[in-house]
DNA sequence: TTGTAGGCGTTATCAC
DNA sequence: GTGATAACGCCTACAA
């Protein structure tokens, strides 16, 4: 029923060969100008498109990137895709994306399809801890990929990720000066990577400043939606209650922040927060209670150099250097505050 | 220096013929239990990848659809996404997204893409007026595709939509219970089918209550992020202000707000908003002072009839009916306010 | 300047 | 049960 032309028909119509055609229809040298414009026509009047199954077949390039994400509900990672987006439209290739959600049968699945011909390479996110056997099918199979957010220390991997350690202790040393001693981490689902390093970077900061964190000053949440409020219940239900949080991302904080707030407690007034991602910018449109301060993530730069990795990996050279890692910048807002040291 | 393997390199390794192999790897029938294990071990051996573009080559089948979106920007989008790829994941085929970033140019391109064995079918989101080629292409070839968000009348192109006329005359006999009169519209983007709609819808309502907007009633934007921003400011410059705004989209409206705010203005007490696409819930996590009022749209029923449209359209028949329009539902929030008529 | 022929990896038809 | 062989639509030597 579908009534696409193909390379034949035009060649027909046209009164010429296929090789012909596909020199018009490409290369456009060493083709008579009569010639030429008998194909062209011939090719719009057949509306015809061509079959990129077929091309990819014969040439292994199809012009594309395709983009594999854990989820599509996480606002950091769409914005991510915007810039991902603007840098692709300079290069000229074309990305398209999915969302595994959470599966990894489906994420196996999207890498086969564009392994098997739909992409030239492919972009992973995130961090999940049972990407390993994607990451080794695509290794064995020399399929060209980059990785944004997990971290191969092992591995011979192209990634760009970032400090997220580094950030976490930006965190607690902010909270550190500003007379904060007794504070607690909110974690992120720990199965990530990306928890995982601000996890330990909030315990080696802690450490390192001489504070011993008890153990239910850690408050561990699985980063799905309204696990905030549950990690502000958890809290609630304390006798003594820290004096600052670090929580895992914005996300997180934001609803904790709400579910305190209903709790009747102040933002900072009786409690500092501090979250990650600095996701205020993109979340301007919606006028909030609380600017919060949060840990930046260089996302421009990040789209930027995962683009440039992909694109060497495709045209068969690894990327120098193999991994790049940028450094969070610490956003002040309005959700920390100074603490008396007699306290 | 890809070392992707091939059914040819299979056959060689278990000692058959491609036909055997291709014979296990699918349809598993008709294949000696010795010979079907052999070839499953060396299809795991060489990490077999099957090419899809040769599949899709000969079968014209991926079992992938593509989606079209104007831009990843707009959280709606986002959402419908989430509810696509649940549909998707039930009838266990596999979704696609990329973005044109407003470029037709980058639209046809993608369409082709998937028009030349990429995808089985494609649907398109949005409602840009000049879509106009796109549409025309993919029914000259009859190629399998179902539009969301916009309204075609004259063509028979299957599609779903959310009654936009109705919901903005939702939104203004509303505001005309609580005893407004006064009331102005920002629009939105006047190109796109969407924002158009929701123009005329109010323009009639008001006409059907006997009131006759002045043309400073209406202020117009582009929907960009920052409108808000500014057609706040076009508001508060006038004399005589409405008492209650009709707002394209919450995105501008929740801009609007923030602006109307740092003036000094009161929510709803000097002024009532309401904004269209509900996406108070999907922002939940972001505590702010406002819960605006809003014109709903049944994103999971849209994104349930999309799916049934394009799949019943990929197997060769036209959907029953061809197109699909939901009503959309006023969600009260906290910021319209009664108004006594002696104003 | 134009045309012929071969092959990319898969599935499908039809012999053996 | 198994294996040749012919497509699918395209590109690209190489020949005319």
């Amino acid at each position: 029923m579908l009534i696409i032309a193909s390379i034949l028909d035009i060649a027909r119509l046209a009164g010429v060969s296929k090789t012909t055609v596909s020199k018009v229809l490409n290369h456009q040298y060493g083709v008579h100008e009569e010639t030429r414009k008998k194909v062209w026509q011939a090719a719009a009047e057949l509306h015809y498109t061509p079959n990129i199954a077929a091309r990819a077949l014969v040439t292994s390039k199809t012009g594309v990137i395709g983009v594999v994400y854990d989820s599509f509900k996480s606002p950091i990672y769409n914005e991510l895709a915007g810039q991902l987006e603007s840098q692709a439209q300079k290069l000229g290739i074309h990305l398209v994306f999915c969302s595994c959600n959470q599966q990894q049968a489906s994420k196996l699945h999207y890498i086969q399809y564009f392994m098997g011909g739909a992409a030239d390479g492919v972009i992973l996110f995130g961090s999940a801890e049972d990407d390993d056997p994607v990451i080794e099918r695509l290794m064995a199979v020399k399929f060209p990929f980059v990785v944004i957010e997990h971290r191969y220390d092992q591995l011979q991997v192209p990634n760009v990720l970032v400090d997220n350690v580094g950030g976490a202790k930006q965190a607690v040393q902010y909270l550190y000066k500003l007379g904060h001693r007794h504070i607690a981490h909110v974690t992120g689902n720990l199965r990530h990577q990306v928890a995982v390093d601000r996890y330990n970077g909030f315990k080696e900061a802690m450490q390192t400043l001489g504070l011993e964190p008890a153990s239910d000053d850690f408050i561990h949440t699985d980063g799905s939606i309204g696990c905030g409020q549950l990690a502000a219940q958890a809290l609630l239900e304390r006798k003594e209650r820290p004096t600052a949080l670090f929580v895992f991302n914005d996300l997180i904080a934001y609803e904790m922040i709400d579910e305190l707030h209903r709790a009747g407690l102040r933002i900072p007034e009786d409690m500092s927060v501090i979250g990650f991602d600095h996701l205020v910018g993109l979340l301007s449109f919606k006028p909030g209670i609380h600017n919060l301060t949060s840990i930046s993530q260089p996302l421009e730069k990040m789209a930027h150099a995962a683009m440039d990795m992909i694109m060497s990996v495709v045209s068969g050279q690894m990327p120098e250097p193999i991994s790049q890692q940028f450094k969070p910048v610490l956003q002040e807002g309005g959700t920390c505050q100074k603490r008396e040291l007699h306290s």
